[in-house]
DNA sequence: CGGCCAGTTGAAGCGTGTCAACCGTAGTGG
DNA sequence: CCACTACGGTTGACACGCTTCAACTGGCCG
């Protein structure tokens, strides 16, 4: 059973060479797990708060409100994702932060965690990279949501949150966990849940996946790819 | 007329407070600044490029292309804005840069300015908040493309421009310049050039909006973002 | 056992897209 | 200086993808 920060410092290290001494310092931060079984707000768009939040294990969601009283779900977050990273260092979140069930967050204080960013130029570095990455990601959720139809739009997703699965491990022979409900499919790619039913439907009885309870199986990777006119960028 | 890269200094204290050695040390930066008439791709996606591009006059886009041949524009910048700040840390930029007509880039040496990054903590950490506001607004427009409806998006596509320019002293009493065509228009807000006619055409019969060429004049500024759905957010 | 929630399916309505035609203006070349 | 062309804007008719509303099922949990 791996320390929780290490989940961390792997994930951190993607974004740039972590030597020895930092790892050492970011292994000393001080930590409060939290795991929760049902549904949990862990922030609200304009909180300030004094944590940064890890998720060290299960899903978390980041929605923004509209004024309609309509939510849009911005990311899906998986294990090893920090979760409101710019409130670090803006005045207020954008975004809520809710973790699904069954997860576990760990709390970082941010000010230990600053000194540290100031202290230790390759993590406040790789931490840099980290946003230019996600901000990336969310352009190219633009892209999707802009630009193609209900079908491709569900494909993509369910492509994206695969890759992500795998880059994490979390992915076991061409199948992997969808945590969201289909309203929250919808909710996260601007559709209803009825139609992302019948979207779903039609990619199943495609043959290009089949689902099992939250359980996603890809039956023919190229074709699902395709569909959903999705295609892995290497960003690092 | 001010130095170019003052602009860019005024820019940017916006997100972190710069000292007279900061300011110098930007000023000392090498540019070459490129005037263009017409409408120029300054960057594909993908690209390397040796440059950092800072526009200092006019107007840019920022663009992806989806498999389908469908482009998404998401982001019009005004003067002031850096271009293409991922790709100093990032091997590739996601997006492409088009400059519009009539408009002024100004080079800076990617590796001059690494230096200046590395040497001014203040510096680099304006930076950081500048690119995580960047990505705040980003998760704006995915709420307003997937959330709200035609008329609603436009406006507040407008709205959010109006107050960019508002922010570069680039308004006059309530009325501001709108760079883009309407197809443009609808390829920024997830619409077509039709439809986008016929919206416009509502918000100006509805007495909220006026418009002569590519100016606009807000005519009743309460209604006009309340259509929008607009509440501006203090990030900094 | 009962209630609630996720999923499923059908029918009908409507918001956008598509196609097409026309206008005005700016730019271009003879 | 005058065609000629190209492009942005405007408007109408029609098509269709998605939403809305509604009903029903099955599973999980109290």
């Amino acid at each position: 059973m791996p320390h929780n920060l290490e989940i961390f410092i792997d994930e951190l290290s993607l974004y740039g060479a972590l030597n020895n001494e930092d790892r050492e310092s970011i292994l000393m931060l001080p930590t409060m797990v939290h795991r929760v079984k049902k549904v949990v707000h862990l922030a609200q768009q304009g909180d300030v708060g004094d944590s940064l939040l890890l998720l060290t294990s299960g899903y978390a969601l980041q929605q923004k409100n509209a004024g309609n009283g309509n939510r849009q779900i911005s990311a899906l977050n998986v294990r090893g994702d920090l979760l409101n990273l710019p409130s670090l260092f803006l005045a207020r979140f954008d975004s809520d932060v809710v973790a699904l069930k069954n997860s576990e967050i760990t709390f970082i204080p941010k000010l230990e965690f600053l000194t540290l960013f100031r202290k230790r130029p390759a993590i406040a570095y790789a931490l840099f990279r980290m946003t230019l990455v996600d901000a990336c990601l969310v352009r190219g959720q633009l892209l999707n949501l802009a630009r193609r139809d209900a079908r491709t739009r569900i494909a993509h997703f369910l492509c994206h949150h695969a890759e992500r699965m795998g880059a994490r491990g979390l992915m076991s022979s061409d199948s992997f966990d969808m945590p969201l409900t289909q309203a929250q499919i919808g909710n996260a790619t601007g559709l209803t849940a009825v139609h992302v039913n019948r979207m779903l439907k039609s990619l199943v009885d495609d043959g290009l996946i089949s689902h099992n309870g939250s359980s996603i199986y890809i039956a023919n990777r190229e074709k699902f790819m395709a569909a959903g006119d999705y295609y892995p960028q290497d960003l690092y």
